[in-house]
DNA sequence: ACAATGATTAGATAATTCTCTAATTGTCTA
DNA sequence: TAGACAATTAGAGAATTATCTAATCATTGT
């Protein structure tokens, strides 16, 4: 649960799950979309892979980054639930 | 934005607001439920503020930390909600 | 005014992170 | 089999981060 924190800490990879989030891209393009190296980007996958956040298939000369939406989910709002935040409304104590 | 999140992806930070959730704490009550020092308690409060995520309070000898729900929850759900994730159901797209 | 207490600042160090270029691996096609 | 292309690995440098001890600041009580 850390590494997904971890992983969403950093802006870039913020943006590459955004990009995911419309359907699978491969690395290539994915890195097009950023000013730094590919080699950088590179390592930036591995961070979102490690966390769980993304997975990878390769399809020939390419490696295809999915969004693994559930990870996502389950780091985010299981976070906010625990301030009684998001889905469950927070059970109104009553008086 | 970037700032909340990169004081979310540390675990004694996340633990920090946890403990704030049930009411506001003195900086040494906080402290002392953790097995680092005082100042490096200290610095985690900063980037805690830094993002906006807690507030302070002086009161005599003592700084009382307050938590700053609205901003947790506007990163969080704010981010997941790009994701069509937690509190908006994610209009369905009908055929 | 002094000593005690709560908290932060100063200064330093080790570890991690982001970034780069160069080299390598794997796959396709001419 | 060569060459080209996609991606990653290797290796290194600069910047940031987490942590510590020692010192300082601010407040309270004697």
């Amino acid at each position: 649960m850390s590494d997904v924190f971890k992983a969403l800490s950093d802006p870039t990879r913020r943006q590459v799950l955004q990009m995911l989030k419309s359907g699978p891209l491969s690395a290539g393009e994915l890195a097009a979309a950023f000013p730094v190296s590919k080699p950088t980007m590179s390592a930036h996958f591995g961070v979102l892979r490690e966390a769980g956040l993304v997975s990878t298939e390769k399809s020939g000369k390419s490696v295809i980054y999915h969004l693994n939406v559930s990870v996502l989910e389950e780091a985010l709002l299981g976070f906010a639930g625990v301030f009684g935040l998001g889905t469950a409304p927070a059970q109104e104590e009553k008086s």
